[in-house]
DNA sequence: GTACAACATTTGTATATACTTATATAATAA
DNA sequence: TTATTATATAAGTATATACAAATGTTGTAC
């Protein structure tokens, strides 16, 4: 029966990504991080010339509550970030990574990469392109 | 690029599965629950006449670090559940789900159904069939 | 048998999360 | 202008979670 099919597959992918959130969480926590954490600092990384706001940075957690604010006051503290007003609109914050976090988070990718480095060899890359697609069809509307 | 295909599908994985999850905690919130106590329901479900532990409910829980006493406790207070010391080993409890907890599932399943029906006709029984395989190999040990 | 380790669950406690409300700024309309 | 509404973030608060320690039970070595 499709139906049965469907939510089998569905169980996979919960279990499977809350299984890799809970484990990549887990490491780095022995570095001194957090998965939110972490997945902040990435987000930051990806145009680390420019500033972004907190919402941008929520619009990329995968944690999609997580308090932004309240993940960046910590970062704020490790000085891993800078958080200034934004001169066009003062509502908004520039929310920046630091040299600090740069260097910082590439210790971490060191312990997440040594986490999936085992993963990566299970699948071919046909089957990586066709896991991409099928999930991407699964949640497109 | 391999790698980069390779944390495509990983990142995929892992939002689709937070996403999944928080949608229908959000919609079991509104009835009244929560995921991980529809989540301790339906393994309880599933041998509806067997008593399990603590312990093999946790096995099941998509969040590992759930605290089922906890869960449970709730359950409880609800009457959903019924919680007895094992008789062959009095560390453990016989936890089994109730008239009133089945009755009570059935509900959340109509909630859960309806969110999953049109995420359900996205992709066909071979492409379902399809993601089960490709994740099960990318998680196998 | 008594001690000691292992096991199953619960409880304590600190922190994180979810959700609401508050604060401040900006945009719009009368 | 000054209300009014919308937007962006932060703070308040209750609950949940993570992790450690405690409790009670069983198994095993001596």
């Amino acid at each position: 029966m499709k139906e049965d099919t469907y939510f089998e597959a569905v169980h996979k992918i919960i279990t499977a990504g809350h299984m890799i959130t809970d484990s990549i969480n887990r490491l780095l926590k022995s570095s001194g991080s957090t998965e939110p954490q972490y997945n902040v600092l990435q987000i930051l990384s990806i145009k680390k010339d420019e500033a972004l706001t907190v919402d941008q940075i929520q619009d990329g957690m995968v944690q999609r509550n997580s308090n932004v604010s309240r993940i960046v006051d910590k970062l704020l503290a490790n000085g891993l970030v800078t958080r200034i007003e934004c001169a066009e609109n003062r509502r908004k914050k520039d929310i920046k990574i630091t040299k600090e976090g740069l260097e910082y988070l590439k210790e971490l990718n060191l312990v997440v990469e040594y986490y999936h480095s085992p993963m990566m060899e299970k699948l071919e890359k046909k089957e990586l392109e066709s896991l991409k697609f099928l999930i991407s069809k699964l949640t497109s509307d």
